[in-house]
RNA sequence: GACCCUGUCGUCUAACUGGCUAAGACACCCGACUUUCUAUCGGGUAACUGCGGGUUCGAAUCCCGCCAGGGUUGCCA
């Protein structure tokens, strides 16, 4: 039999990050062994059933790079894929079990399931064997007195129907296996493997919720995250792939993958292992590759892209320095604007010594002078001066990084020099020395 | 309360069926390098493996008890 997972998000407005990693491990269960991935959208809440929140957790599957063979967009054979569409299928099962005489119908109206009150061993593959005892909790309710059907019931059917063989799912389903368990046998089935994955807890140690930091999909994407790396990193949450290292792209992770792997302890969310996992796939980027991703968080911060070349070599410059998209504008900023003011620590750094002027006044000197800009001419025309001033090149390399950039840190200062050309460096200098 | 899952450096995790000095990554601290850095390189602090018993020549690993954290216990999903 061929495996067929599912990812059953209901729609909140937004993926949180526990579900986005029960997706991935559905998703790399599924390719794994060559199974279907299925996305099923519980949206049996009404007044939570709206369009924007359906697609805000699609837009964040997407993002991931989570893909499914049937669901919401793509179809399949075994749809609809909304829960709101599959009422005749729930009361078609309602009457099996009606038939079966599992259920009974209370005043008010609600439909409540038998339980068989015999105990239930859930088989997981984290967990191992899990046995409760026959339950002495009241029958639980099915179908409100409305018609529409609770999660247990239509869970279970939807899984039936829709020919799931390895449930995969957070740990807090777990205490609730068996209610699914003892419906899959009233129903006359046997249940599909399960597979409960620990929860994501905050920093605090609790269930990861909406408020916490790094709760939403769509914040990474927001705060200049590729999606490589927090698919790789939510991977590192809960299961070890064994490899030299952490850093590994999703065929390697699918190659890897093993769910009976997957630990059986919580983890907590680190925000920080994630930034340096992402500053990792920064860097293997190529300059090209870099730029296009940077470019959106450029315009965000309103600034003007004029020479594509230029920009381009003017992010890639700072690659091994950034660990967020977002963080590049701050580092970039003065290669596109003319205004960006010194920061603090520079203007003291220039005004250190009286000396200075004549420095960065030499230095643009011998800068005019030369034939061809490039970076090994500035160099060159830099060590002139610095000669001629009698003082160390690493003299007047700060005060030129300060006068050009309005930094203390950033590339090479010939690399600023150069990217700035010819015409702002002279510029800048003369304006760094008015305000000495 | 009851039931379920879990417990190794601050965090994520290693440690084959019990067997080297409990390993790595992130973070942190220090140093070096460099014209700078949130970069790079090097080094370091950090877990009596939750606690207490037991089995054993030997326990992170097996057993018992306790404690702690998390989860479930809806006419939410």
């Amino acid at each position: 039999m061929s495996v067929r997972v599912r990812f059953a998000p209901s729609p909140t407005g937004y993926l949180h990050v526990g579900g986005a990693r029960t997706a991935l491990f559905n998703w790399l269960y599924a390719r794994k062994h060559g199974g279907k991935m299925v996305l099923r959208i519980e949206d049996t809440d009404a007044a939570r059933n709206t369009e924007a929140a359906r697609s805000a957790i699609l837009d964040g599957l997407r993002w991931l790079g989570i893909d499914w063979d049937e669901g919401p967009d793509v179809g399949g054979d075994v749809g609809p894929y909304f829960q709101s569409q599959r009422q005749e299928i729930y009361d078609r099962h309602l009457q099996q079990l009606e038939a079966a005489g599992r259920i009974y119908t209370e005043d008010t109206g609600a439909v409540r399931f038998r339980f068989s009150r015999e105990p239930i061993t859930v088989h997981d593959l984290v967990c191992g064997d899990v046995t409760f005892a026959a339950t002495e909790e009241p029958d639980m309710t099915i179908r409100r007195p409305d018609g529409s059907y609770i999660f247990h019931f239509v869970n279970v059917v939807d899984d039936l129907e829709m020919g799931i063989t390895h449930v995969i799912r957070g740990e807090d389903h777990l205490s609730n296996t068996w209610k699914h368990i003892d419906l899959f046998n009233a129903l006359g089935q046997s249940a599909p493997t399960y597979a409960h994955i620990p929860l994501l807890l905050n920093p605090g140690g609790s269930k990861m919720s909406k408020r916490d930091e790094g709760a939403a999909i769509a914040n990474y994407q927001e705060e200049g995250y590729l999606p490589e790396a927090v698919f790789n990193y939510l991977c590192l949450l809960g299961w070890t792939p064994r490899a030299e290292q952490e850093k590994l792209d999703r065929e390697t992770l699918v190659a890897l993958f093993d769910a009976s792997e997957i630990h059986s302890s919580n983890a907590r969310f680190d925000l920080s292992k994630c930034q340096w996992l992402n500053a990792q796939y920064l860097r293997a980027l190529s300059d090209e590759a870099l730029f296009a991703v940077a470019r959106p968080f450029l315009v965000h911060a309103e600034l003007q892209i004029e020479d594509e070349a230029m920009a381009t070599a003017a992010v890639a410059s700072v690659k091994e320095k950034v660990s967020l998209l977002s963080e590049f504008p701050e580092w970039v900023h003065y290669f596109f604007k003319d205004d960006s003011p010194y920061e603090s620590d520079v203007v003291s750094k220039l005004r250190s010594k009286p000396e200075n002027a004549s420095l960065l006044e030499t230095a643009a000197e011998t800068l005019e002078a030369v034939d061809e800009w490039t970076e090994a001419s500035i160099q060159s025309a830099i060590a002139a001066a610095a000669e001629k001033e009698e003082v160390k090149v690493g003299a007047l390399m700060p005060l030129l990084r300060g006068a050009l950039s309005g930094q203390m840190r950033g590339p090479g200062v010939t690399t600023i020099a150069f990217l700035l050309g010819r015409e702002k460096t002279h510029q800048r200098i003369l304006q760094a020395v008015s305000l000495i």
